[in-house]
RNA sequence: GGCCCGUUCGUCUAGUCAGGUCAGGACGCAAGAUUUUCAUUCUUGUAACAGGGGUUCAAAUCCCCUACGGGCUACCA
């Protein structure tokens, strides 16, 4: 195995939108492929057609595009082991099936829905430990190890229902491995003859899985540990199919926890929790229910990204941030943890914010011109590179600019009540009105011209340098807010300044 | 109920395999410093080995039990 090409695969159903938790396993597949310049595979996994959902394929994809996670394979790019959809390969399941029965590994049965019912109904009652379609139970339902031959040949031909179970052995130690739990072990007389084949003709997923790992020659299966219980069946149906030395290897991942401490993250938690499950924005094709996605709340792919690595993998170093490529070299399954975890929304926007003040003004002047374009302002986009450059530390995500820059496009409408009551005194108009000439004489309205005639008036006059600034912040801010005083009347630019403060002294009165 | 997996600050986690530094970092929170304001930044602080038994000179680390949490228990994946 150690030789072969690393071939991994994401294999999701189409049941509808991939929450965080499945973008998180689609990204360790992906690093794990990429670190070991192996292949990945979108395989999916559409068995079930009564929950397919329409429009989910199409939403798993752009997702992991989003995110920056590339396939070598899939639906979309084809590839030499296609098809990549299952429903596609429907007619390529039943001879795995058939050679199961042939070996004695799995039977058919022809047990309806109700007949099912009641045999849970008398395990119940009878408070039988071990429940399910077992090796006990079996033996009085109808399938072909009850039935005898002409009768079990009679049904077939008749057209009735059936479906293919597996015969789990009884008695016996079934030993797997597991990258980040290593050996579980479990008796095989706990397990149940779970359903291979349906009687839609289509396989069931502990099949379909399996066949389809091992015709595309997938070498690692990295999954959620929802999969970890199915586990020994699939090692047992990689042995009874005979390809038992190249079963792949397989890493079960953590859970994501929903927050509130009760349960797995689901998709139906939309947005209860009070931050997104998915990636993009997600409208249900049945109830036009619209759930919030992360890219439409603000957040970078590459933030993203980093914020879900974290959740459940770290590099053993202090390292938080990193681009897809570090992640590529940094990523091992040695260093994925055990236990589930929980997201956290305040380190999700930290995330954010790092990502954020790293980009140029430049790449966040021309995200942030499209909110200004909604509000209808058109100014040069050297003037938004400047404010995004004053601003951006104080900001989480691209939409937080508007509310901590309006000034630098709009006058203030109101002041601040808080503020005026306590610094707008008496002579604070006449001040400004000194202020406001001193400012139209100066030529080169720079921010350090502008200081330097600032506080040589104060000084001169003997004010309070608190009282005189934050009068001219609230003419020309309406608040308390917001950067160095000197570096906003520059970027304000002169006429504006003296307007704002002229305003100011109007409205506040005095 | 049964089977399986897990448990270190509020959260993400390092440390566990190869037992021995005040149990380290980050987010959050708090305080202080800086500042014309808010924020940033900087400094400091806050706070954890689930419990109990062993083994050992020594246990977060190895073993056992208990508790708690999670997953699975469908002709769903």
């Amino acid at each position: 195995m150690k030789d072969k090409q690393v071939r991994v695969r994401f294999a999701p159903s189409p049941t509808g939108p991939l929450h965080i938790g499945g973008i998180r396993t689609a990204l360790y597949n992906y690093l794990f492929a990429r670190k070991n310049k192996g292949v990945m595979v979108l395989r999916i996994e559409d068995t079930d057609q009564n929950r397919s959902m329409p429009g989910t394929e199409e939403y798993i994809m752009k997702s992991l595009e989003w995110c920056g996670i590339r396939f070598d394979e899939g639906v979309r790019e084809g590839g030499p082991y296609g098809p990549y959809r299952q429903s596609e390969r429907k007619s390529l399941y039943e001879q795995y099936a058939m050679k199961l029965i042939e070996k004695g590994h799995a039977y058919y049965a022809f047990d309806t829905a109700e007949e099912l019912e009641q045999m849970r109904k008398r395990q119940e009652a009878g408070g039988f430990k071990l429940t399910g379609y077992n090796q006990q139970s079996r033996l009085e339902m109808k399938n072909s190890l009850t039935l005898d031959k002409e009768d079990v040949q009679q049904r077939i031909n008749n057209c009735e229902k059936y479906v293919i179970r597996i015969r789990i052995p009884e008695n016996e130690e079934i030993k797997v491995f597991d990258e980040v739990r290593n050996w579980v072990n479990v008796d095989s007389s706990t397990m149940d003859d779970k359903v291979l084949f349906k009687s839609d003709g289509m396989p069931t997923y502990h099949l379909a899985n399996v066949v389809d790992d091992h015709m595309m020659k997938i070498t690692n299966v990295i999954r959620g540990e929802e999969w970890l219980p199915s586990l020994p069946l699939h090692a047992l149906l990689y042995k009874y199919l005979g390809w038992e030395n190249e079963m792949p290897d397989f890493a079960h991942l953590p859970l994501l926890l929903k927050p509130d401490g009760k349960g797995k993250l689901s998709k139906r938690d939309g947005d209860r929790l009070g931050f997104p499950v998915f990636p993009l924005q997600w409208k249900d094709p049945k109830t036009g229910e619209i759930y919030s996605g992360y890219r439409e709340s603000g957040y970078f792919p590459e933030a993203f990204v980093n914020i879900l690595v974290f959740l459940g993998w770290n590099p053993g170093t202090e390292q938080e941030l990193f681009t897809m490529e570090e992640l590529i070299d940094a990523f091992t399954l040695e260093r994925v943890g055990k236990s589930g975890s929980r997201f956290d929304p305040e380190k999700a926007k930290w995330f954010n914010h790092q990502y954020l003040i790293g980009k140029s003004n430049a790449e966040l002047a021309t995200q942030y011109e499209k909110i200004l374009k909604k509000k209808k302002i058109e100014i040069s986009v050297a003037y938004v590179e400047k404010v995004v450059g004053l601003i951006k530390e104080r900001a989480n995500f691209v939409s937080d600019f508007w509310e901590q820059s309006k000034f630098f496009f709009i006058a203030p409408e109101d002041y601040e009540e808080k503020l005026v009551k306590k610094k707008w005194k008496e002579n604070t108009p006449d001040i400004l009105r000194d202020i406001s000439a001193m400012l139209m004489d100066i030529s080169d309205f720079s921010r350090d011209s502008i200081e330097k005639t600032v506080k040589d008036y104060i000084e001169e006059k003997e004010l309070g340098m608190g009282q005189v600034m934050i009068a001219l912040r609230l003419c020309l801010v309406g608040s308390g807010m917001g950067p160095d005083l000197f570096a906003i009347m520059e970027l304000l630019g002169k006429k504006e300044v003296i307007q704002r403060v002229q305003r100011g002294i109007e409205n506040i009165g005095g």
